[in-house]
RNA sequence: UGGGAUGUAGUGUAAUGGUAACACAGCAGAUUCUGGUUCUGCAUUUAGGGGUUCGAAUCCCUUCAUCCCAGCCA
C-alpha cells in the first residue's frame, strides 16, 4: 500500500471512484486479479503489476484473485506454478482462498464453445496455418472470409467434438470466432478460439488435447470470477475489443472491463522472458535466482526487501505512456528502507593489518557498538578489540590525498565505537607495497570520545585480527554496461558487464557474523549493505551478498 | 503507409481552463562516531506550429515523434 502521507490518485483509480460512485461494481466491491501465464519465473515487471492488483484491493477493501493463466501446455510447468506463488508470498500478498487456473475453466469454456456453434457465431476452419496467414491479410488490407465460414452448424458442431476427441491431427482444424475478416484491428478477424495440441498439461495432464485461446479464455475466466477490473499491460489494448465481445456472449454472468497500464522497464537490464531465458539456459548467470537477474528470486537473494520494491512501484506511477525508469530510483529506494531496518556490522573486504604498539600484547576487550543509529530499539552490541587489528586498505595513504580524513602517518582517527588511533610508522614488503600500520592509541578515548572533547574527522571501521572470521562477499554490479542493451549493436548480449560480479575471498568480518540468519539485512559499515547468501552460507564459511552499495560522495569528489 | 495508443525538467509521475509541481538523478553547503543518514539551497520542464480565451500543459486544428498489432503465444 502506499506509504506516502498523499499521492495522487493514477488513473485506474480515478477510474474504480468513479465505477463505485456511479454503482458500477456488482456487490460494491471491486475484484481484480494477477493472472500470470506459469512459463517462466517472475521479475520485476510482474512485481509492478502484482503490487497494483493486490494493493488496489486492499486499497478499496476488495479482494484480488491469483490466476495461473495456463492455456498453453506447451509453455507451462508446475515448477512455474509453485514458484510463482512463493514469489507473490515473500511480496506480501495473499490471495487467500481465491486460487484459480484457467484450466479450471475448460470444461465451462468448451461448453461455451459449443453454443457459440449453435448460434452460429464459431465455426470449425480447415484452413492450414500458411493459409491462415494469406487469409488474414495485412495491416493495411482486409482479409478474406475462409471457405469454411460458412460450414453448417451441425457439421461444426460434429467437428468440434471430434477434435475434442482427438480424431484430428495438430493444425488440421481451428475453431474460430465469426467476427470480421474485414476489420481494421487484425485481432477481430476471426480470431482461433481453440487449437488441437496433444501435449500433456501441468494439471489436467492429457484429459484434453484441444486448448482455448488466450482471447478467448482470459475475458470468460475473468467474468467467472467476477472481476471488476481486469488490468493488463498496454499491448493488449488492440485486443480489448475481443475482451469486450468474448464478454457478451450469451448467458456470460457478469461483464468486467479491462484496463491498460504502462509495463515496468528499467535501464541497464532487460526484462523478456526469452531474454533472461538465455542467460540462465547458457551460463551467463548462475540460474533464475542470480542476484544480478531482475528477477523475484534474483531480487531476493540479492537481499532487496520486499518493501522497498512496493516503495519502488508506488515511485514509478502508473499511467499509459510507455517509460523506461531509472536503475538509480530501484536503488534508492532499497537504501530507503534497508537504511531502517539493516543492522550495522563490521566487515573488511580488503584487509590491512593495523598493531596498535602500546597496547598491550595477548589482551583483548570489547567495546560496544549500536546496531543501528535510525533505529533506538535495535540496541547496542560487544564487539572484540584488541593490539592487530584489519581495516580497509582503502582507509589508510601514506601519502594522502587533499581532503583525505582517513589514517595516515601522523592522523589521528577514530577507530568506530572503539578508541582513537595514530598511525606512526608502516612495514613495507619486498616490492614497497605497506602490509602493516604501526599505531598507537590513546587509552582516554575508549567508546570513542575523549575528556576533552577534542574533535576527529575520521571514524573508520575495523575487525580484531583474532577474532575475525573468514568471508567470502560477492559484490553485484549491474548485468549490463549500457542503458538500453542492445541498443546499439542490435544484440543486448554485446552489453553485458564482465565485471558484474566480483568475489572476494580474504575478507574479516566480526565474529557474531558467523551466527547471521540468510535474508537477515545487514549494512557493513561504510561498505554498502549486504545479506548473508541464502544458498551458500554456512557459519564455518560465510558468504555475503552485496545488496546495494552505499551513496558515495567521496569517490565522485576523489575522482575530480 | 490500416488500426490502436502516447508525448510535461536528464528519468519517472502530478497538475484537466487560473502562479507548472513532487520524487529520483545532478550540483553546492550545513550536521554527523558510517565521506552513510538528516537538513538547506541551486539548476533544468509542457514535442512543433496555428487557433479559441482576459487566461491554455489542459479546449480546437495541424504537423512531427515514439510504442503496439499481420501466433493455431500470452
Amino acid at each position: 500500500m502506499n506509504t506516502e502521507e498523499t499521492r495522487n490518485k493514477h488513473f485506474i483509480e480515478k477510474i474504480i471512484d468513479d465505477d463505485l460512485l456511479h454503482s458500477r461494481v456488482p456487490e460494491g466491491t471491486i475484484v481484480t486479479r494477477f493472472p500470470p501465464e506459469p512459463n517462466g519465473y517472475l521479475h520485476l515487471g510482474h512485481a509492478k503489476s502484482i503490487i497494483l492488483n493486490f494493493s488496489l484491493a486492499e486499497e478499496y477493501g476488495g479482494r484480488c484473485h491469483l490466476r495461473l493463466d495456463d492455456t498453453n501446455p506447451e509453455k507451462e510447468d508446475m515448477e512455474y506454478i509453485n514458484a510463482i506463488q512463493a514469489d507473490i508470498k515473500w511480496l506480501g500478498f495473499d490471495w487467500g482462498d481465491y486460487l484459480y487456473h484457467a484450466s479450471d475453466y475448460y470444461q465451462q469454456l468448451y461448453e461455451i464453445a459449443v453454443s457459440l456453434i449453435r448460434d452460429g457465431k464459431a465455426y470449425v476452419d480447415s484452413l492450414t496455418p500458411e493459409q491462415m496467414k494469406e487469409y488474414r491479410g495485412t495491416l493495411t488490407q482486409p482479409g478474406k472470409e475462409s471457405p469454411d465460414r460458412n460450414r453448417p452448424i451441425e457439421e461444426n458442431l460434429r467437428l468440434f467434438e471430434e477434435m475434442k476427441a482427438g480424431k484430428h491431427p495438430e493444425g488440421k482444424y481451428l475453431l474460430r470466432a465469426k467476427l470480421d475478416m474485414a476489420s481494421p484491428n487484425i485481432n477481430l478477424r476471426d480470431p482461433a478460439l481453440y487449437r488441437i495440441k496433444f501435449a500433456t498439461h501441468p494439471r489436467t495432464g492429457d484429459a484434453w488435447c484441444i486448448y482455448p485461446m488466450y482471447d478467448y479464455t482470459h475475458p470468460i475466466s475473468d467474468a467467472i470470477e467476477g472481476i471488476t477490473h481486469s488490468i493488463c499491460t498496454l499491448e493488449f489494448e488492440d485486443h480489448r475489443p475481443a475482451y469486450d465481445w468474448a464478454t457478451s456472449i450469451d448467458h456470460i454472468p457478469h461483464t468486467p472491463h479491462q484496463y491498460e497500464f504502462a509495463r515496468l522497464n528499467i535501464n541497464y537490464t532487460v526484462m523478456s522472458k526469452r531474454k533472461l531465458l538465455y542467460l540462465v539456459k547458457n551460463g551467463l548467470v548462475d540460474g533464475w535466482d542470480d542476484p544480478r537477474m531482475p528477477t523475484l528470486v534474483g531480487v531476493r537473494r540479492r537481499g532487496y526487501s520486499p518493501e522497498s520494491l512496493k516503495m519502488f512501484v508506488d515511485k514509478v506511477g502508473v499511467a499509459k505512456v510507455e517509460s523506461v525508469v531509472d536503475f538509480a530510483l530501484l536503488e534508492f529506494c532499497v537504501r530507503e528502507d534497508l537504511n531502517k531496518r539493516a543492522k550495522r556490522v563490521m566487515a573488511v573486504l580488503d584487509p590491512l593489518k593495523v598493531t596498535i604498539t602500546n597496547y598491550p600484547e595477548g589482551e583483548s576487550e570489547f567495546v560496544e557498538v549500536e546496531n543501528n543509529p535510525e533505529d533506538p530499539e535495535a540496541g547496542t552490541r560487544m564487539v572484540p578489540f584488541s593490539r592487530t587489528l584489519y581495516i580497509e586498505q582503502e582507509d589508510f595513504m601514506e601519502v594522502p590525498i587533499k581532503g583525505y580524513r582517513r589514517l595516515y602517518p601522523g592522523n589521528e582517527v577514530r577507530f568506530k565505537g572503539a578508541y582513537y588511533l595514530t598511525a606512526n610508522d608502516v612495514v613495507k614488503d619486498e616490492d614497497g607495497n605497506v602490509i602493516e600500520v604501526l599505531c598507537t592509541y590513546d587509552p582516554e578515548s575508549r567508546g570513542g570520545t575523549t575528556p576533552d572533547g577534542r574533535k576527529i574527522r575520521g571514524t573508520i571501521h575495523w575487525v580484531s585480527a583474532e577474532h575475525a572470521k573468514d568471508a567470502t562477499v560477492r559484490l553485484y554490479d549491474k548485468l549490463f554496461l549500457t542503458e538500453a542493451p542492445g541498443e546499439a549493436t542490435g544484440d543486448y548480449l554485446d552489453d553485458i558487464n564482465p565485471d558484474s560480479l566480483i568475489t572476494l575471498t580474504d575478507c574479516k568480518v566480526e565474529p557474531a557474523l558467523a551466527e547471521a540468519a540468510p535474508g537477515e539485512y545487514l549494512q557493513f559499515m561504510r561498505n554498502g549493505y549486504f545479506v548473508p547468501d541464502s544458498v551458500d552460507f554456512t557459519a564455518d564459511a560465510p558468504v555475503f551478498n552485496r545488496t546495494v552499495t552505499l551513496k558515495d560522495s567521496w569517490s565522485k569528489k576523489k575522482g575530480k
